[in-house]
DNA sequence: TGCCCATGGTAAT
DNA sequence: TTACCCTGGGCAG
C-alpha cells in the first residue's frame, strides 16, 4: 500500500542486500510462471521510478513489480536490524538464533531516533524449546515470488503487477511515467510541461502517474492543503509559480518519506509532537481521512469528495472551495 | 472474531 | 464502469 517513497525504500533494500548475488527464484503460490526465466540470475541493479520497482538482472531481463493497494514485500534473513525501518509497504525481518524479528513497518520510529518497536515471531520448534528457527522461513500467505540468496529472502505478496520484461519494455514503461524527483534531474520542467497540457482538475492531475510519478491519494490531499489550493482548479490555469511550488513540495515530502519511511506531511512539529503523531495515525495529517473533523488551521469541517473513484479530502475554507 | 476499508492499477465488460 | 488482487489495520461486538 505504498506511495512513491515506499518503493524507493524497497529498492534500497534490494540494493543493499541482494545486488551482486545470484537469486533463487520461486513462486510458492504457483502463479508466477516466469520465475524459471530468471531463476539463478544475478541481481545487477535495483531501482524505483514512481511506484514501480525494477530489479534488473545480469541476463538483461528485469523483474517489474507494482504493489498496487495490497502488495507487500517481506524481507528476512541476515539483514542488519538497522534496516528494519527501511521497509515500507512491507515488513523487514531478521532471522537469528532467537527467532524472527520483524520490524513494525509504518510505525517504526527508528529513523527519527525514537526507540524501535519490533515484534518477535518465535518459530514453532523454538516455542516448544526446540532448535532455532530455520532459514529460509516457510512462506506465509500467498507468496507470488520468493527471491532467495544464501543469507536473505524477499517474499512478494498481492502485487498488481509482477512480470519479467526485456529492456525495450522497461523503456516503454519508464517513458510512460511522469518525472520522479529522485530519478529525473529536469523533473520540475517536465512536470510543468505536462501540467500545462491538461485542463483536468489539479486534484486529478497529481494522481496521474503520466504527469508525475509516485504521488498517491495521501500525498495528493496533503499537498493541495499545504498549497492552500482547490483540488477542482484546472491544472493548466494555475500560475507557473504555483506549479513550481507544488513540485518543490513533492520533492521535499518525498525526501522526508524516503528518509523516515513515514508520510510526514505536517511541518513545524517538535520531535515530541512527531512521536505523538506517529503513535497516533489519526493525528498525522492535515486533511487526509479527517472528513468532518476541524481543520487544524481554521476550524472548518474537512470535506470528503470522490474524485476519480478515490476519496479526496480538503478544507473548503483554507483551500478556497465554494460549497 | 469477523467485518470493513485502504497509500493502486490492470483487465474484463 | 466494474471486478479483481486477496493483505492487514482498525474497530465493533
Amino acid at each position: 500500500m505504498p506511495e512513491g517513497h515506499s518503493v524507493h525504500r524497497i529498492a534500497r533494500q534490494f540494493d543493499r542486500h541482494f545486488v551482486g548475488k545470484p537469486l533463487s527464484v520461486s513462486s510458492p503460490q504457483g502463479r508466477f510462471g516466469d520465475a524459471r526465466l530468471i531463476d539463478g540470475a544475478v541481481l545487477a541493479r535495483s531501482y524505483a521510478v514512481g511506484k514501480h520497482l525494477f530489479l534488473e538482472l545480469d541476463s538483461g531481463l528485469t523483474l517489474h513489480v507494482h504493489l498496487g493497494i495490497y502488495g507487500a514485500w517481506d524481507f528476512a534473513g541476515d539483514i542488519a536490524l538497522d534496516d528494519t525501518a527501511a521497509s515500507a509497504g512491507g515488513r523487514m525481518g531478521q532471522t537469528s538464533g532467537k527467532g524472527t524479528v520483524v520490524g513494525s513497518h509504518e510505525d517504526s520510529l527508528a529513523s527519527i531516533g525514537a526507540p524501535r518497536r519490533t515484534r518477535l515471531r518465535i518459530g514453532e520448534t523454538e516455542a516448544r524449546g526446540g532448535s532455532p528457527v530455520e532459514f529460509p522461513p516457510a512462506p506465509v500467505g500467498q507468496v507470488r515470488v520468493r527471491l532467495l540468496t544464501n543469507d536473505a529472502v524477499a517474499d512478494l505478496r498481492g502485487p498488481t503487477v509482477c512480470e519479467v520484461i526485456d529492456e525495450a519494455r522497461v523503456t516503454a514503461i519508464r517513458d510512460d511515467l511522469g518525472p520522479d524527483p529522485l530519478v529525473d534531474k529536469g523533473g520540475a520542467a517536465k512536470f510543468a510541461a505536462r501540467i500545462a497540457r491538461t485542463a483536468t482538475p489539479i486534484g486529478r492531475a497529481l494522481m496521474n502517474q503520466k504527469i508525475v510519478a509516485g504521488i498517491g491519494n495521501v500525498y495528493r490531499a496533503e499537498m493541495l492543503f499545504r498549497a492552500r489550493l482547490s483540488p477542482y482548479l484546472p491544472a493548466n490555469a494555475l500560475p507557473a509559480e504555483t506549479i513550481r511550488a507544488l513540485w518543490d513540495d513533492w520533492v521535499k515530502l518525498l525526501r522526508i518519506g524516503v528518509d523516515t519511511g513515514q508520510m510526514l506531511t505536517m511541518d513545524g512539529l517538535t520531535l515530541t509532537q512527531k512521536r505523538a503523531a506517529l503513535a497516533n495515525r489519526v493525528d498525522r495529517h492535515w486533511v487526509y481521512r479527517r472528513a468532518g473533523e476541524s481543520c487544524r488551521v481554521c476550524g472548518t469541517a474537512i470535506v470528503m469528495d470522490i474524485m476519480e473513484a478515490r476519496k479526496l479530502y480538503f478544507c473548503p475554507k483554507c483551500q478556497g472551495v465554494s460549497a
